[in-house]
DNA sequence: ATGTCC
């Protein structure tokens, strides 16, 4: 494989047979990720239809076929693929960050209750229920096509919340009939809750604003608290793409596709089986959306309660999903894996009070650190995609074995921070270490020109899932 | 990420 630096933030992997494009990998030589992750670029390069370059986002690292961080478009005319792997297990896995009327200082003699209180109203963990009981699959139709504005309607949430909805809080083109009967199973028990790994929600105070006029924009203030809800779709979103994953590793033979990994099984777009993937994926976004209005809404339950305060929704955004999208006259499929869409100022996708300023992008930190909010800029490469976190560097096994989660949980609060855990393991597990530095990651994205700073929020309290 | 293997 060939490197060739270009800029400080941008490296490429020149194009060599079976490549039909080359790779471009946004990252810093600190920030340069293992080999196997690099490869994993260079194996989405080979794709059928894939227009541009195969990108990797600063945070990269090795996933299931693409790597996390990847980025890979395909022409939809032109034979371009979908692949599920180019969306990950957990599809529209995403952020949404709300802002309080309320400054940190007026936070400090209610945080425990309201630390209890968070803690109680957030289902979360392996398995579980949700904070819906699903009478039954006709109820879990309505929130696959239907997503965030299903559970606005029935009264979990206001109407401007689905403006500050990427794609107005449901996906266009879900289709329930792809989604098999065991995701509806498991989808049935698990309508708005957390989930566990690096989801969670946290209350945050902004620390820091870059640029006044977009934060303003945004509703952000400098101490002034937020909640941010990190969270996907599930099992349901899971078993969905193990379903779609067997299917296309069938079927690709028929259509003649080759491909240098069996994790990178893909299918025509414009075909019976892309569209179906397509539809049962969207169906899986909608879930996860609802999921994160309906967590969103028991945390105001919560702010209300304790603290009389109100969250104003300021932007849900996903960062595992494949959407048809026109990019300069031409249909494109555009897989995100791991990395945020960042729609520059004046895109007509965005609500219009936004329009001037772009799309908000939130990136979390780890328990521990800072987070971000970004907005997309013009000219942003990458099909207008930016990073979405910090990215692993050891693995949740070596991160359990380094640290306790009792230890991790007193570390923290002797900084300030309140916890309120899951599991002890599943703490350990997501132990700050065990991260990329965040702050690092987010630099190099802005270097890149892929993205710029908004404000940098710090973690009060966190609800781990 | 995930009823961490049907």
């Amino acid at each position: 494989m060939k490197l060739v630096q270009e800029t400080p933030f941008r490296f490429r992997i020149e194009r060599q047979a079976p490549m039909r494009v080359p790779g471009v990998v946004f990252v810093s030589r600190d920030l340069m990720p293992e080999e196997q992750a690099l490869q994993q670029i260079v194996n989405v390069a080979t794709l059928p239809g894939i227009v541009g370059a195969s990108y990797g986002m600063p945070d990269l690292h090795w996933g299931y076929g693409f790597p996390i961080g990847g980025v890979a478009a395909t022409d939809v005319s032109a034979g371009g693929v979908v692949s599920p792997g180019g969306v990950g297990f957990d599809i529209s896995c995403g952020v949404r960050l709300l802002a309080a009327d309320l400054h940190r200082e007026g936070l400090v003699p209610v945080m425990d209750r309201l630390m209890d209180d968070l803690d109680a109203a957030t289902p979360r963990g392996l398995g579980g229920g949700g904070v819906w009981r699903l009478p039954g699959p006709a109820q879990l139709d309505r929130v696959l096509r239907e997503g965030a504005c299903f559970a606005v309607r029935a009264g979990h949430g206001e109407a401007r919340d689905l403006d500050r909805c990427e794609d107005q809080g449901a996906v266009a083109g879900a289709d329930p009939g792809q989604v098999g009967t065991r995701a509806v199973e498991r989808g049935l028990l698990q309508v708005g809750s957390l989930g566990s790994g690096n989801h969670f929600l946290e209350v945050q105070a902004v620390e820091e604003i870059y640029d006044e006029a977009v934060a303003a924009a945004f509703g952000l203030r400098l101490g002034q608290v937020c909640v941010m809800i990190h969270c996907g779709s599930r099992g349901l979103g899971h078993q969905i793409c193990t379903d779609h994953v067997r299917a296309m590793d069938k079927a690709m033979i028929d259509y003649g596709i080759g491909v240098p990994d069996r994790q990178l099984a893909c299918v025509p777009v414009d075909s019976p089986e892309g569209r179906g993937y397509l539809g049962a994926m969207a169906a899986a976004a909608n879930y996860g959306r609802a999921n994160r209005q309906l967590l969103a809404e028991a945390a105001r339950r919560a702010f209300r309660q304790v603290a009389g305060a109100a969250l104003a929704l300021v932007y849900d955004v996903s960062h595992n999903l494949a959407k048809v999208e026109e990019h300069d006259g031409r249909r494109l499929c555009v897989h995100r894996k791991g990395a945020t869409r960042a729609l520059p100022p004046h895109h007509p996708d965005l609500p219009a009070d936004l329009a001037p300023f772009g799309q908000p992008v939130f990136i979390p930190g780890t328990m521990g650190t800072a987070s971000y909010v970004l907005t997309g800029v013009p000219g942003g490469h990458a099909f207008h995609s930016t990073c979405h976190g910090a990215g692993r560097v050891q693995s949740r096994h070596q991160a359990a074995r380094s640290t306790s989660g009792r230890e991790l949980r007193a570390r923290l609060e002797g900084r300030g921070i309140a916890v309120r855990g899951s599991s002890w393991r599943g703490l350990a597990e997501e132990k700050p270490d065990a991260y990329k530095d965040v702050d690092a990651v987010v630099a190099a994205s802005v270097g890149a020109g892929l993205c710029r700073m908004v404000a940098r929020l710090v973690p009060l309290g966190v609800v781990k899932g």
